[in-house]
RNA sequence: GGAGAGGUGGCUGAGUGGUCGAAGGCGGCGGUCUUGAAAACCGUUGUGCGGGAAACUGUACCGUGGGUUCGAAUCCCACCCUCUCCGCCA
């Protein structure tokens, strides 16, 4: 959300950002039903201000006969004001629904592109395996040595069901442990966060109204949050909080759920998209300096990428172009990790900050040095995710034999050197 | 799931349907006093939106949304949440 009188006066940046952006937005039609609730807002609270102060006249007066004359005015303009009340009501709904849908201005840095396959590669990073024999799909890795059981998943989950077994299993408990020491010493304060959620999270994010169909939704009009950014950037929803904790960094830990009902055909094997799965997430607040996010936002993607060497994995770094970015972000990087058999990088991380866009939607605010309120700034860059990091991993590390080697810094974490049978 | 109690400003806690944006206390801020601090005393102390250069001013906000009324923190309805007890349960 942008504030509205940032928008009127700027609305060929927004209308420009907007195209950058690919997004449909109808800038006149905001303006116009603008120019409706403000001279609807005017008007009723002109009523109101007369029937206040004829309230207050009646209640001092002593004299019966004028107070029953006052009241039957007042019972005119009680019905005016309610018919007035009434539009007001209506231009709001459609005016709020609108002002939900603004898109974020990029960052004059974002390039222009229609999608994914116009963001520009800014980083990359290690050797990409050459194979002295025939190098198998994770998938195949991974149920040959037992780690994985998408057979039996789909019986009991469904269409992008899995089981991770034996060192399936140990290994993403070892990476999250890794990933735990690694991050924790960069002072974030862990968390667990809640994957149920109200709806008014969603809409924080600004995940609704527009990833409505992405999202699994329950019997009590609750929400699966996709990521760990919807509860923790709840979490200090409709709150003052104190400046001088700023920045404010978690490492939330949550289950993800995704419906992927927009690509069905798409990755319909393996690990890559998966309807569950778990995630650790930093998220930051910050105080509402475009400088300060943008110091944040490199060196969250950092971490990441720090991450990603220390396991050993080839990646690249991709600036996302116009149209690849949300609604809400200013900027976003993604980090791709080799995948060898498919001969191509594959997203495992997002790193984007949004200025006040989100922190306006759940009125997260503090107080600045001047004591003027201040709406803080947010950002958000995946630490970990498994087990899609499971597919890169052990395509690059594949060994002749079918075995696995495992990186060094996870060793001690899972207690071997190689995954064989 | 059943029964009961309750949701008021940063906190605590009053509030007969009408000078209530809301007493008192705590805390915060400013000041007096003091070598300094504490104590005491005095003053001050919310947020959003609109108007105004400003002083200031209009409006809204007492869990949320409706309703009754000339007028609602106060009455009515629905919902949400918290607490206590019972039941069930990883």
């Amino acid at each position: 959300m942008l504030d509205i009188n940032f928008i009127r006066e700027n609305q060929e940046l927004i209308k420009e950002g907007a195209r950058k952006k690919l997004i449909d937005f109808d800038m006149e039609r905001l303006i116009t039903l603008d120019d409706s609730r403000r001279s609807a807002l005017q008007s009723v609270e002109e009523k109101r201000a007369v029937q206040n102060k004829v309230s207050e006249e009646i209640a001092l007066s002593g004299d019966p006969a004028g107070q029953a004359e006052a009241i039957a005015q007042m019972k005119e303009l009680k019905t005016e004001l309610q018919a007035e009340e009434e539009k007001l009501k209506t231009i709001m709904e459609a005016w709020q629904m609108l002002m939900l849908q603004v898109p974020n201005i990029p960052d004059m840095s974002v390039p222009e592109g229609k999608d994914d396959s116009e963001n520009q590669e800014i980083k990359v990073w290690g050797e990409k395996p050459q194979f002295s024999f025939e190098p198998k799909s994770h998938t195949d890795i991974m149920t040959e040595l037992d780690m994985v059981d998408f057979e039996r998943g789909t019986k009991v989950h469904g269409f992008r069901g899995y089981f991770l077994k034996n060192d399936g299993a140990l290994l993403s408990w070892a990476i999250w442990n890794y990933a735990m020491d690694f991050f924790l010493k960069k002072e974030f304060i862990p968390m667990i966060t809640p994957a149920i959620v109200r709806k008014s999270n969603l809409y924080g994010t600004s995940h609704l109204p527009n990833d409505a169909d992405d999202i699994y939704k329950t019997q009590d009009d609750d929400y699966l949050a996709g990521t760990a950014e919807v509860p923790t950037m709840g979490y200090y929803a409709d709150e003052v909080i104190d400046g001088g904790m700023f920045p404010i960094k978690f490492l939330s830990f949550s289950p993800c759920y995704r419906r992927e009902a927009g690509s069905h055909g798409k990755d319909t094997k393996g690990l890559i998209r998966v309807h569950e799965f778990f995630k650790l997430e930093q998220v930051v607040l910050c105080e509402a300096s475009h400088e300060e996010s943008v110091r944040l936002h490199e060196w969250i993607n950092r971490n990441t990428e720090e991450f990603i060497e220390s396991l050993g994995i080839p990646y690249h770094t991709v600036l996302n172009c116009g149209g690849d970015i949300g609604q809400g972000q200013v900027k976003k990087y993604d980090i791709e990790l080799w995948v060898p058999l498919e001969e191509t990088y594959r997203e495992i991380s997002s790193a984007s900050y949004f200025h006040d866009f989100q922190t306006r939607r759940f009125n997260i605010r503090y107080k600045d040095k001047e004591g003027k309120m201040q709406y803080a700034h947010s950002l958000n860059c995946t630490a970990i995710p498994t087990p899609r990091i499971l597919v890169s991993l052990v395509e690059n590390f594949q060994q002749a034999d079918g075995s696995i080697k495992v990186p060094e810094v996870l060793q001690k974490y899972l207690g071997k050197a190689v995954i064989s049978k």
